[in-house]
DNA sequence: TAAACTGATGTAAACGTTTTCACTGCGGTT
DNA sequence: AACCGCAGTGAAAACGTTTACATCAGTTTA
């Protein structure tokens, strides 16, 4: 129940300054080898352990990177946390991490984002802060790295995704199926993803000359919820388009539910592709957009520590960009040889109009 | 890009004594009402933020609980990580978390569980770690909860599922099914919560007087790969049980994906039911056993409060247990009547077979 | 042999807080 | 008039480190 081992516990222990100790436990080169051991079994014996409040407060570094998220439910940034934790262990860091809730988030000054000076540099996902926010904080000596938005003007790292091209990957795939009648479900217009990725669709459209239909464009948040009642609410009244493009992967779910509830199946009735890829993308056989998640979260974490190590301004503009790429599943229609994995129906349950009223019987093996 | 501003600071831009400042901002009521006014200007206006590793060398307390699991891939924890960040902010906490690399963690001492006394308190997940390791953690003064693992003997809160329980019954509702050759997709032999779930089982099988074959417990890792293979296996040379019960659902999912390359439905050809109710196994129409696990984080995160708030020794030794229940989807062979998403397969594709050379075509609405 | 260097250690200041204690006026009791 | 209490404030110590500087013995060098 002890009060913990201090650096003075150990020196009154063996008899020598805290200095010496210390030295010791910092591996510094002038100590002889003899007290070298004397106090490192000492340490041992005590179960010491450096009291790192104290050490930061003293070298102002805490050897911690700090992440801020809008949320944890969500595939794809757990997938970029992992990323980014892999790299910073890597490095014999460690990670500070603040997940939502957002709004919360809205209503804090710069300075709050700083954990207190308890980090070295902070990782920031867009959050929809203002810029002058942002310039703001990346005033303030801690290096910044912003994840999926550009911050012109703000010294600050940048790493997003190639949304653009990925878009219109997607969009060209539903456009080469022959569908014409493709409704998009996007993001909110006011999320800079979200209109990358639109950007992307309009691209493809107008490369294959198909004129948009604006009552086709489905604006919704980016969460699975929101695009089924979207979905649900065109269904009521209308023909369903013979394709959906979801922006992101959990509105597709969202979507899909929906086209279930209205009896559609997907893609005989509706073909449906996702965009993120997240894990949960395969299993479903959803066609969709691969975003290197992960090795995106990895890039920041690099660029953070990099921007700890340099005072080279031009570092604290560099911007990154990674490559995204379609993946065929089943979804849109496609049956494509090189994933047997989606190649089947997830499960194959039966209908429910079928077996409604059937006995669980022991199937034949 | 300068240093952060200190209490100093704002003390010399007043005119007053740090002491004053200090109580200012920590809500003291010895202070003059204009001083207060005169001080919290100040401090906005130069965007003071308090020194969080001085104020926790100072105050000994840093407001931080610790949390530590093998594995941030694998959604039971995520979700758990989840409540236990609820339940932390709602008391104005904040988390520092640690997940794996799993195996890097089994080397460290005691006290390097303990953040170098950046935490307040300690939540564990089941790292496998022996019982006097953690009675030496525990005897360190910092308050320490358990989870899923009763730890007799340590002074440390536990919580955990009722997963005996839960197997029982999702073994019961196969049983029931009529089937008999029953497979059991269990956890490794040295994780108490496998040896729990599989407790359960044989539970269930003696009651319904079921004898055993020990050549359908297919023991392996709790993730989708080792899964996967094992069922693999099994299928090359022997007939397909006629159902199988996987004892988490990562490993059910493994088993799906094995399944169907065998060419096998479920459920048409093997029953399949999973434990956990991760979020995927809704998509997937998952029969499975639900746990609670974001309420078993919320209730860890409120135990580790409670601990930092008492000296009463009964609450070092307090255990919770949280209950599970079977929520019936379509995989198990049932096709309920109360959850409309599930009732069908999640995605209708064609099966290779039929279309696999067919051109897209525009399908009728 | 004194001066200069070297290697090992100790002393003490500093990091930014919080908090105990002491001090100063000042109004109200005896 | 001497006393007390009290509200408001400041001085200073402490928390556990790290580190520049001082010390001191034992070399080496001139």
């Amino acid at each position: 129940m002890g009060r913990a081992v201090t650096l003075g516990d150990v020196s009154r222990h063996v008899g020598l300054s805290v200095a010496t100790v210390s030295r010791v436990l910092s591996g510094s080169p002038r100590v002889r080898q003899a007290t070298r051991d004397q106090v490192l079994r000492a340490a041992d014996e005590l179960g010491y352990s450096a009291n790192l409040s104290a050490r930061a407060l003293k070298t102002q570094r805490t050897d911690m990177l700090g992440v801020v998220f809008p949320d944890i439910n969500n595939e794809f940034y757990r997938e970029l946390l992992t990323g980014i934790n892999d790299e910073a262990h890597a490095a014999g860091r460690h990670l500070m991490v603040e997940f939502g809730p957002g709004p919360r988030w809205q209503s804090l000054r710069p300075q709050d984002y700083l954990f207190g000076g308890r980090i070295d540099a902070l990782i920031l996902l867009n959050l929809g802060l203002p810029m002058d926010f942002l310039r703001d904080l990346a005033g303030r000596g801690t290096p910044l790295v912003l994840m999926d938005r550009p911050a012109p003007g703000v010294p600050a790292a940048t790493v997003r995704l190639e949304n653009v091209a990925g878009a219109d990957a997607a969009m060209s795939h539903l456009l080469e199926h022959g569908y014409r009648r493709i409704a998009v479900l996007r993001g909110p217009g006011d999320s800079y993803d979200a209109n990358e990725r639109w950007r992307g669709c309009e691209r493809a459209l107008r490369r294959f000359g198909v004129e948009l239909d604006h009552n086709l464009i489905w604006e919704a948040g980016f969460y699975e919820a929101y695009a089924y009642t979207a979905t649900q609410r065109w269904l009521a009244d209308h023909d369903a388009p013979e394709a959906i493009l979801a922006l992101n992967d959990a509105m597709a779910i969202g979507a899909l539910h929906a086209l279930r509830e209205h009896g559609l199946s997907v893609p005989q009735d509706v073909a449906l592709v996702g965009f993120d890829d997240v894990d949960c993308a395969k299993h479903l056989g959803l066609t969709t957009v691969h975003c290197p998640i992960r090795q995106m979260g990895q890039a920041a974490a690099r660029a953070a520590l990099n921007l700890m190590a340099t005072d080279e301004p031009a570092a604290f503009y560099r911007e990154e960009v990674l490559d995204t790429h379609l993946i065929v599943r089943t979804s849109c229609g496609c049956v494509p040889d090189d994933n047997p994995i989606s190649q089947r129906p997830p499960i194959n349950a039966v209908s429910r109009l079928e077996k409604k009223h059937a006995r669980p019987v022991r199937p034949e093996v």
